[in-house]
DNA sequence: CATCATTGTGCAATTTCTTGCAAAAAATAT
DNA sequence: ATATTTTTTGCAAGAAATTGCACAATGATG
C-alpha cells in the first residue's frame, strides 16, 4: 500500500468516525504503529486532522465540541462590519450560518428594516433579537454538523425567493473556487447563490488559498 | 476513549446542565474519579469551567444566573424527565418551544432514536446536539416574542405530519382550558394538537389556574 | 467536634511518543 | 542495466503521558 493511499484511507476513516486510534489503524492496514504515527503527524501538520495522544480527531469534531470562544473574533467583526455596510433598508437577504455571519447579525443597526431568510439556527436566533428585522426560517431537516436546514424542501423554498443579496460564510476558497466538505450543505449554498442577485462571501484570511473536497462554485 | 474526547464530553455536559458531579461523570464514562478530577483541573486551568468541591460548574452559571432561576430550572427538570419517559424509539414527535421543553431536550437519553419536528429555534438547537435524533425544522416567519416559526406555511406543514406525540410548553392553564396571548402562536399550537395522536403539556405549578386572553383548547 | 466524602500526592503499570538507526523500496542518475 | 541517492518503513531504547490505587490531608456537614 502506497503512502498516499494509506493517508487517504486514514482521512476517510476520520471523516467517517470523527476519531481514530493509532493501534486500530495499525491493525487494519498492517503497518507498524510508527508508520501510522508518522502519517498522523504529517496530516496534522497539513491541518487536516487533530492529533492527540493515542490517535487523532476530525477537525469538525474539535470545532463543534470544543469551541468555547470564537476564533479570531476581532478580525471577523471587521469583516462583518463591511458586510453590514452593503445592506440597505427593505432588502431581501439570504444568509447561511457561520461564526462570521453571526458576528454580522450582531452588528446590524437597530433601525434597519429588512427581511432575512436563513436556514441556520444560530443565525436565525441572532436575527430574531433585532427589533425591526423580519426573519424567515427555511425549514427542513437540520444537519447536525453545520446546524443548518438541508434537503429538498429547503432548496425549493430558496429557489422560490428572489433576494437582493446573499451573505455567505464559507470554509475554504482558492483559485479553483469555493469548496466545502458536506454535500448537503453545498446544495443549499448553490441554491442560495442562484436565488440572489449578488453574493457576498465572508471569510477570514486563513481560509484563503485552502480547499476541500467538494466544489460550490 | 481518548482524553480529548472525554474532556469534550465533560464540557458538553457542563454546558448542558450547568453543574456536574465528579462521581456521576466517573460512572457515565467508566473511568476512575481520579481521572475525572485531573480532567476537571485541566479544564479549570484552561479557564473553561469552574472547579468546586465534588464537581464543576459552568462559567456562565456563576456569572449570570440567580438562585431563583436555578430553583425553577430544577423543578422544570423534574417535569421534563417525566416527559422523557413517554418517549419511545422511532417515534415522530412534535414539540413547541419553552424553557421546560428545552430542559427535556437536554435530558433525552443519548441512545434514543426518534424524529423531532419543531418550529422553535432554541428547541431545534438543543435537539441538534443529540447524536441519534433527526430534527426537522418547520420553517416560516419567526415570531420574535416566542422564537418560533408562525404562519400559514408552518401550519400547513404541521398539518401534513402524523405524529405519535406532541410535547407542548404552555403559558397558562385552568378549568377553561389552555390559553395564550399570541394569536399566531395559538394557530401553530392548535395545528400541532390536531396533528398528533396524543398531546402532553409541560407546565410548572405556577402556571396552573392562570389564564390569558386567547384559547388554544 | 466527629464523621464522611473529596482532594492532592506519590507511585507503579501500562501505553504511547520520540529519536536514532539500519534495512528495504522507490526514484534518479550513470 | 547498474549504481547511487532519496524516501519509506520497522525496530529498539529511553522519555513522556495516561491511568488507577493507596494514603494522608483537607473540606463539608450535622
Amino acid at each position: 500500500m502506497l503512502k498516499t493511499e494509506r493517508q487517504a484511507y486514514i482521512l476517510r476513516q476520520i471523516d467517517l468516525h470523527n476519531r481514530i486510534l493509532s493501534s486500530d489503524l495499525s491493525n487494519e492496514i498492517n503497518v507498524s504503529e510508527d508508520t501510522i504515527r508518522r502519517d498522523l503527524n504529517e496530516l496534522a501538520d497539513m491541518d487536516k486532522i487533530i492529533k492527540v495522544h493515542g490517535g487523532a480527531l476530525s477537525k469538525s469534531f474539535h470545532s463543534s465540541f470544543l469551541k468555547s470562544d470564537v476564533y479570531k473574533a476581532d478580525s471577523k467583526r471587521v469583516i462583518a462590519s463591511k458586510a453590514v455596510s452593503l445592506i440597505r433598508n427593505n432588502m431581501f437577504i439570504l444568509t447561511t450560518g457561520g461564526t462570521t455571519v453571526i458576528e454580522m447579525a450582531r452588528l446590524l443597526p437597530s433601525d434597519l428594516n429588512a427581511t432575512f431568510f436563513t436556514g441556520s439556527i444560530p443565525a436565525a436566533h441572532e436575527y430574531a433579537q433585532h427589533p425591526n428585522i423580519e426573519v424567515i426560517f427555511l425549514g427542513d431537516k437540520i444537519s447536525k454538523s453545520s446546524q443548518i436546514a438541508v434537503g429538498g424542501e429547503a432548496i425549493s423554498k430558496i429557489a422560490g425567493i428572489k433576494a437582493d443579496l446573499c451573505i455567505m460564510g464559507i470554509n475554504a476558497i482558492d483559485e479553483t473556487g469555493i469548496t466545502d466538505n458536506d454535500w448537503e450543505v453545498i446544495q443549499v449554498k448553490k441554491a442560495m447563490i442562484q436565488a440572489a442577485e449578488k453574493t457576498v462571501i465572508l471569510s477570514i484570511s486563513e481560509k484563503l488559498n485552502t480547499h476541500q473536497r467538494l466544489t460550490i462554485c
